[in-house]
DNA sequence: GTGTTGTGGGACAAAAAACGTCCAACCGGA
DNA sequence: TCCGGTTGGACGTTTTTTGTCCCACAACAC
């Protein structure tokens, strides 16, 4: 970190929790406006006085504007934010704890954004967006992008910008799977996606949970085959990781499957595979989908999840992650996985 | 200014202030150290119960220590300080207020040190320490170095670094004068430069006010011609300002150079002459020391003085000095030549 | 030796600031 | 026109800060 800034902290130590509260505040009007002061403190966990000090403030810095309908970013405002972007990540202590993830998860790329998601919603759509911006640095070489389903990964199409068009990307859902939210499902997703960035989309509407006998069936279909073709030559794969248990409810899966990704100590899930805490597999949803070697041989991989709810879900999950994978994730889930392994190392 | 510290302080507007605060009261300590509570409340012109209120956080930081014979700057602490100084000039608007004052007095270099000398008397030798740097920078070059007395000069010479001796240094009393507190005068000082730097010393013991027959007579004696010669072939002149009243009072002046100063209009008085508002010469001292035709052909002149009290003594100086000159002062005095003149030029 | 002076730290009532919590007035969209 | 959201004002209560003592102690002059 810079010196001067070390030597700043030392004379002032407030100030690091004051501007990370201030910037946060000022972030989270930016994605939400126009917001009041009521729903404002509901996002960031603060209580309506706080915002309300705190907004006073802003506005007399002219950093945000008060109209009747909400409070709005300034265009002052929107140059401060952009100035001390990669400040407040060095200043948070982020840029150090990306460096310990990397070595840690033996990966090459770890972005970590500021708070955390479980208590402020707002930071999903902040990972989105950088994982959108990471995505779009992209495209230029890989135009071939197979994407699964979950919120987050709806937060991450929110945020692609629709600004430049480009008709040679091609968007693939890389699993069936109706068992979902509509609007959460991978078909949604990439057609989302396709949509944003003006490339074409490949869907596969199919159910999750098939027997073996309709899936060896299913296999056979070409549509299928030729969707099986494509994930072989997926340039990038972007998905998110799931706590094993909530997406095993969430999927409404038989007792037997749950029982049986139980006992197998599933901990984590992404694109349909069950792993547990040393990063095995335990358990797979038979579905057509992308297969974990396709994945693993993409010449890119994003894995993006936030929360500290989900640090032992990504910690599983990068026990054998491929190492050109990318993870984007936030503060909360970082400082939560940094701690399970340091107590982990000291036992 | 860093557009990085630009968005801190719109972000933390208090910042400022409270940076300035705490590396004032950090600076003193260091200068005076070991201090206590009290006297140190005395000197930043604050109350007891901020100062403690600050010293217990510097206490926590580790950037001083408590003994009990009072505080003490710990190595961490003038770490701190010594990453923190420049950036304090810039965020106190002391470099601006430098690069005003540079094309309104005229000269190509301006050093403003923080607070106000008037307020903290410890800032005085914070002006002696940077004046110092400044003079042993030139020392490489220039040999032969002219100093006045007074206090700002005495606060120099305590500062001068006593680690590398040159003894082709030349120290030269600029004048001779037995009027003032004889710590204080051109003799005393330039031994005081000598002794600290290694270098030689050249006085002049004569008294301030010589009648015109003295006066031409010690004109004409060997040992007063040579000073005379050397003062032709100076390098550096080193001076400080001051109030023309207050100077004259000092000096024990007779009643009738005290009503010729007064009749003429003098504000300012260096290395013996006194000048009016418009920096005409209106009187000077008859005794045997530097010309002002002398100084002013000298390669580099430093001229020092700070405080508020001296801020129209300064500008009187300066409607005259010759460019080559630079000044180093505080923010006191600059401040207020600022807005001397600024009221000037709105009328 | 011994008294004096300055030190940091503890304590506490008073003053001030921050806080939680209402409410009125207002605007915009259904 | 009404409803749900907004801001800004207000105010009693709580928390923090502030001013001001005192005390035990160490250093220092004598």
């Amino acid at each position: 970190m810079d010196p001067l800034t070390e030597a700043q902290q030392k004379l002032m130590p407030e100030m690091t929790e004051l501007l990370k509260k201030r910037y946060q505040i000022l972030l989270t009007i930016q994605m939400e406006e126009p917001i009041g002061r009521r729903a404002l403190s509901e996002l960031a966990g603060s209580t309506e006085r706080e915002i309300r000090k705190e907004t006073d403030l802003l506005r007399n810095q002219q950093l945000i504007k008060a109209k009747s309908s909400g409070m709005t970013v300034s265009d002052e405002g929107l140059a401060v934010l952009d100035a001390l972007k990669d400040f407040m990540r060095d200043v948070s202590g982020l840029i150090a704890m990306e460096k310990q993830l990397k070595s840690l998860l033996g990966i090459s790329r770890v972005l970590i954004l500021p708070q955390d998601s479980d208590d402020i919603p707002a930071v999903k759509s902040n990972i989105g967006k950088e994982a959108a911006r990471l995505l779009e640095s992209l495209f230029p070489q890989h135009k071939k992008i197979a994407v699964t389903g979950g919120s987050t990964m709806a937060a991450i199409s929110k945020e692609l910008s629709s600004d430049k068009k480009d008709n040679t990307l091609q968007f693939i859902a890389a699993r069936g799977g109706l068992g979902e939210d509509v609007l959460h499902q991978a078909n949604t997703i990439a057609s989302s996606f396709a949509g944003k960035t003006g490339g074409s989309v490949k869907t596969l509407y199919l159910p999750d949970h098939l027997s073996a006998e309709a899936y060896e069936m299913m296999m056979r279909e070409p549509v299928i085959k030729e969707m099986m073709n494509l994930y072989d030559q997926t340039d990038v794969v972007v998905h998110g990781i799931g706590n094993a248990e909530e997406i095993a409810l969430q999927r409404q899966s038989s007792t037997e499957e749950v029982e049986r990704i139980r006992s197998g100590g599933a901990v984590s899930e992404a694109f349909g595979y069950y792993f547990d805490k040393e990063g095995k597999v335990v358990y797979r949803i038979r579905t057509a989908g992308i297969q974990l070697e396709q994945v693993q041989k993409a010449p890119a991989i994003l894995a993006v999840a936030g929360g500290r709810s989900k640090a032992k879900a990504i910690l599983s999950y990068f026990k054998n992650a491929a190492p050109q994978t990318s993870l984007i994730t936030d503060e909360g889930a970082a400082h939560k996985i940094l701690e399970l392994t340091q107590n982990r190392e000291e036992i």
